[in-house]
DNA sequence: GAACCCCATCGG
DNA sequence: CGATGGGGTTCC
C-alpha cells in the first residue's frame, strides 16, 4: 500500500437559475413503476445514463438519467423539482441502460428495482474520502524531539518515500499509535491523501500461460476468434472436471484484455471460490476484483468505484455482478453454467446465466458458458444453432475417471452395528471404506442433508415435530442441540419431552442428516480422522479455504459432506467417494430432478481420482435401473441427455415450451384461495397458451403465508409477458396477500 | 425504499 | 389529552 492515486474530480453543485429549464427523466433505484420527471437546471446538460441526485419527497435519491429529452410529460410541470447535483460517477454506458430495461420487462420487474442492482452503493457517489498517511517530512538530524529508538524505527520505515496510514506505519515499526502521533506533532511527519489501490488491475504485460494440449490449444483459439470477433456469440465450453476449462477459458480472458476490454466471470457461489482465485493469481500475478454479498461496504465501495472507471479490468463474482455498470466489457464467462445457483429467487427473481447472455447481445460481446454436465436448456440452444460448442474430452494430463458402480440397498443391506442402532452405509460401501483407508487413502461420503435427522417424531404418541410457521419438518442439529426449519429459519432448544402427550426419552430421530452419519462412521473407524464440510459448519470463503486445505494437507482420513465438497474443490489424495442416498433428490415431481441429479453426482463423482490411481465412487440405491443411475455408473451423458430432452419434449415443457410461475400468498387461506380462483377464472385462453392450477404449493404454509400456485406454460415461440401483464392488469391483490411472478422457475416447492 | 399521514389504541 | 404504532399512500 501507500501509492498515491490521482486527485478524484470534485462534484460540483449546480447553480439555481429560474430560467426556463429542461425535463429529463430520471430512474431512481426503488422499485417505481417508471422513471420521474425532473428539471434540469439552466445551463447545464447531462447525457443519457448521467448518474443524478434528486429530491424525492423529503429526501434526496441518487438516480439515472434515463431519457434527456422526453416526448411525453406525464405530470404537470409545476410539480417537477429540478436536479441537484450531477454525481461524481461516469454515465451508465448504453448496454447498460438496455439491459436494465429489458431484464425488467422479461421478468415483469419494476425498471427501478433492477437499477438498483447496478448502483447497490450509494456511498460511492460521494467523491471518495481519502485516507490520511504519513510520510516523512524532514530530515532525521533536524528532528525538534529527541531520536528515540522507537522514533527512529518510524522513521527507518519511511525512509523509503512512501507514505502509509498511521496504524499500518506503526505496527511495521512495531511502535504504538502514540509514537506516531508524537512525531508528526513534532512536525517530523506530514499528512497526506492516499486513495485505496483500485481492485482488479492489471500489470502491464500479461504473462504467457502454461502450454496447453492440443485439444486444449484448439479450444482456445476457437474462443480467442469469438473474442477478436468483436461481436455477439455464446459458446458452450463443454468438458469433464480436470480438462482443463478455465485454463482454456483463461486465453479468451487475456485475448479480451489484450483488446483493453474488461471480463466478467461469473462463479455459481464465490463463497467456495478461493481456489479459484488461487489459480487466476498464479495464471495472471495479480487479484481480480470481486463483487459478492459477503463484501465490506468500503470494498464495494471501492469496488464498485474501480469498475465504472473501467480501472477493474477482470471481475470475479456471483451473479449480482452481472449488474455493475462497466464501461468496456468484452467478455462475460458464466462458469459451471448448470448450476442452480445462478437463480436468483427473491427480489428480482431472475437467471443469471440466462442475463448473461443478454447482457452480451446488447453489448455485441462473447460469451462463455463452461460445464460438464451443460443444462438441457444450454444443449438445446447449442442443437437449435444459437450458440456454438466447443467440446474438451480427455482429462487433463491423462488421469483416468473414475469407476462408479451402484450399491443396491434392496440386496446390500446395512446391518444395524452393534450399540449404535441402524446404518446408514452398506457392507459394500463399508468394506470400500476400510479398504481406502487402510491403503492410506483418503474417502469421501456424500449426503445432501444437513442436520443430524430429518425429522423427529415422538416413539409414544407419533407426533412429528414441525415447523410452527410451515408445512415443514423440523431438522434436528445434534452439534447445537436445537431443531430448525430450513425454509424459514426458525429453530427452538430440542426438547426432553413430547410437545404433545410430554412422554419423556420418546423423540427419536429419524432418517440420516450428515451429522449422524459422521457419528455412525466414527463408531465404525474409530482411528480414522473424518471431519464434517456442510454449510452450517463452513461459514464463508476463508472457513471453507482453511477446510480444503487441511484436507489437501492430509490431515483428514475420510471427509462428511452435503454439497458443499462437490463445488470446485480439488482433492487430489481422494480416491473413493460414497454417495450414501443416490435417490434422495429423485423424489418429488420437480421437472428438472434427474437432471439435476444427474449433474450433481457427477461433479461429487469428479472429486475422486488422481493421475496416478483412478478414483471409485460407489452410489448407495434402492433403483440402479433408474436412467439417471444408469448414465452414472455407464458414464454415458450424452445417450442420458438426448433421453432426458426426449421427455421434455413429449411433456412439452422447457426448454421446449416457457414457463411462469404464479405464486399467490396470504397470512389468511382463504384470501390465498380466492385471489388463485380469480387468476384461474381470468386466465387467458388462446391456442399455445395453457394455465395449470391452482394448486396448494408443496411448502403449503412458508413463513405463516399459505400459498398457491399456478403455473403458465407458452409455446417456445411465444412471449408470456405480453399475455401476463394482460392478465396481471385484471386482478386487483388485496392488502396482505401478495402475488409472486416467476418467469423461467427452477425450484418447484 | 422511506417519509408521511391517518387513524386506532392506550395510558394518564 | 397527547403519545405510540401499524398500514397505506406517495414520491416527479
Amino acid at each position: 500500500m501507500g501509492g498515491a492515486a490521482a486527485n478524484p474530480p470534485a462534484s460540483a453543485d449546480l447553480p439555481g437559475f429560474e430560467a426556463q429549464p429542461g425535463r429529463v427523466r430520471v430512474l431512481l433505484p426503488l422499485p417505481l413503476g417508471e422513471a420521474y420527471d425532473y428539471l434540469l437546471p439552466p445551463e447545464t446538460a447531462v447525457a443519457p445514463g448521467a448518474i443524478v441526485e434528486v429530491p424525492l419527497g423529503s429526501r434526496r435519491v441518487a438516480g439515472a438519467v434515463w431519457e434527456t429529452d422526453p416526448d411525453t410529460a406525464k405530470v404537470p410541470a409545476h410539480k417537477l423539482k429540478r436536479i441537484l447535483r450531477v454525481c461524481d460517477a461516469p454515465p451508465l454506458p448504453l448496454p447498460v441502460r438496455q439491459f436494465v430495461d429489458w431484464v425488467a420487462r422479461y421478468y415483469l420487474a419494476e425498471p427501478g428495482a433492477v437499477l438498483k442492482m447496478s448502483l447497490p452503493v450509494p456511498a460511492a457517489l460521494e467523491p471518495p474520502a481519502p485516507r490520511l498517511a504519513y510520510r516523512r517530512a524532514m530530515a532525521p538530524e533536524t528532528l525538534p524531539v529527541r531520536l528515540t529508538a522507537a522514533r527512529r524505527r518510524v522513521l527507518d520505515v519511511l525512509a523509503d518515500g512512501l507514505a502509509r496510514p498511521a496504524g499500518e506505519l506503526a505496527s511495521e515499526a512495531a511502535v504504538s499509535s502514540a509514537v506516531v502521533r508524537g512525531l508528526a506533532d513534532a512536525g517530523a511527519l506530514e499528512q497526506v491523501p492516499v486513495y485505496p489501490h483500485a481492485p482488479g488491475t492489471l500489470p502491464e504485460a500479461l504473462p504467457e500461460g502454461p502450454p496447453l494440449s492440443d485439444s486444449q490449444r484448439q479450444a482456445a483459439d476457437a474462443l480467442v476468434a469469438k473474442v477478436q470477433a468483436d461481436a455477439f456469440a455464446v459458446t458452450l465450453l463443454d468438458g469433464v472436471t480436470g480438462s482443463g476449462k478455465t485454463e482454456v477459458y483463461f486465453q479468451a480472458v487475456k485475448a479480451a484484455l489484450a483488446q483493453g476490454r474488461q471480463v466478467l466471470v461469473l462463479l455459481p457461489e464465490i463463497a467456495l471460490s478461493a481456489q479459484w482465485l488461487e489459480r487466476f493469481e498464479r495464471r495472471f500475478g495479480v487479484e481480480p476484483a470481486q463483487w459478492h454479498s459477503d463484501l465490506t461496504q468500503a470494498q464495494r465501495r471501492d469496488t464498485w468505484r474501480a469498475v465504472t472507471r473501467g480501472e477493474a479490468r477482470v471481475v470475479v463474482g456471483a451473479r449480482s455482478a452481472l449488474f455493475l455498470p462497466y464501461p468496456a466489457l468484452g467478455l462475460i464467462v458464466v462458469d459451471e453454467e448448470h448450476e442452480p445457483a445462478f437463480k436468483q429467487e427473491d427480489g428480482v427473481p431472475y437467471h443469471a446465466r440466462d442475463m448473461a447472455v443478454v447482457r452480451a447481445r446488447l453489448g455485441g460481446i462473447a460469451c462463455v458458458l463452461t460445464s460438464a454436465t451443460p443444462s438441457l436448456e444450454s444443449i438445446e440452444n447449442v442443437r437449435a444453432g444459437r450458440y456454438d460448442s466447443v467440446h474438451l474430452p480427455e482429462r487433463h494430463a491423462g488421469a483416468a475417471l473414475p469407476a462408479v458402480e451402484p450399491i443396491d440397498m434392496r440386496t446390500d443391506r446395512p446391518t444395524p452395528i452393534e450399540g449404535h442402532g441402524t446404518s446408514y452405509i452398506a457392507p459394500g460401501l463399508r468394506d470400500a471404506l476400510a479398504e481406502t483407508l487402510a491403503a492410506g487413502e483418503q474417502a469421501m461420503l456424500f449426503l445432501n442433508r444437513r442436520g443430524y435427522a430429518p425429522l423427529v417424531l415422538c416413539r409414544s404418541c407419533g407426533h412429528r415435530l414441525q415447523c410452527p410457521y410451515c408445512t415443514a419438518w423440523l431438522v434436528e442439529h445434534r452439534l447445537i442441540h436445537r431443531l430448525q426449519c430450513h425454509h424459514c429459519g426458525f429453530a427452538m432448544k430440542a426438547p426432553d419431552t413430547c410437545p404433545e402427550c410430554e412422554a419423556a426419552d420418546s423423540l427419536a430421530a429419524c432418517g440420516p442428516g450428515v451429522e449422524r452419519l459422521t457419528e455412525e462412521v466414527r463408531a465404525l473407524f474409530p482411528d480414522a480422522r473424518t471431519a464434517l464440510m456442510a454449510s452450517d459448519t463452513v461459514t464463508g470463503p476463508d472457513s471453507a479455504a482453511r477446510f480444503v486445505e487441511s484436507v489437501r494437507r492430509g490431515e483428514v482420513d475420510l471427509l462428511i459432506g452435503t454439497q458443499i465438497v462437490a463445488k470446485g474443490h480439488h482433492f487430489p489424495g481422494l480416491t473413493l467417494v460414497g454417495v450414501v442416498d443416490a435417490d434422495l433428490g429423485l423424489a418429488g415431481g420437480d421437472l428438472r430432478a434427474g437432471e439435476r441429479t444427474y449433474q450433481l453426482l457427477h461433479q461429487v463423482a469428479g472429486r475422486a481420482g488422481r493421475a496416478e490411481k483412478p478414483g471409485r465412487v460407489l452410489l448407495q440405491t434402492y433403483g440402479p435401473e433408474h436412467p439417471v443411475l444408469e448414465a452414472l455408473v455407464s458414464g454415458d451423458r450424452d445417450a442420458f441427455l438426448a433421453v432426458e430432452a426426449e421427455n421434455r419434449k413429449l411433456a412439452e415443457m422447457p426448454p421446449f415450451t416457457r414457463l411462469v410461475a404464479l405464486i399467490v400468498s396470504s397470512p389468511e387461506e382463504d384470501q390465498a384461495d380466492s385471489l388463485a380462483r380469480a387468476l384461474a377464472r381470468t386466465a387467458p385462453v388462446r391456442e399455445g397458451v395453457e394455465v395449470l392450477g391452482p394448486a396448494p404449493a408443496p411448502l403449503a404454509v412458508l413463513r405463516g403465508r399459505h400459498r398457491r400456485r399456478l403455473l403458465l406454460k407458452t409455446r417456445r415461440d411465444l412471449a408470456p409477458q405480453p399475455l401476463l401483464r394482460a392478465w396481471l392488469a385484471q386482478i386487483e391483490v388485496p392488502n396482505k396477500a401478495r402475488l409472486y411472478v416467476d418467469v423461467d422457475p427452477y425450484g418447484f416447492l
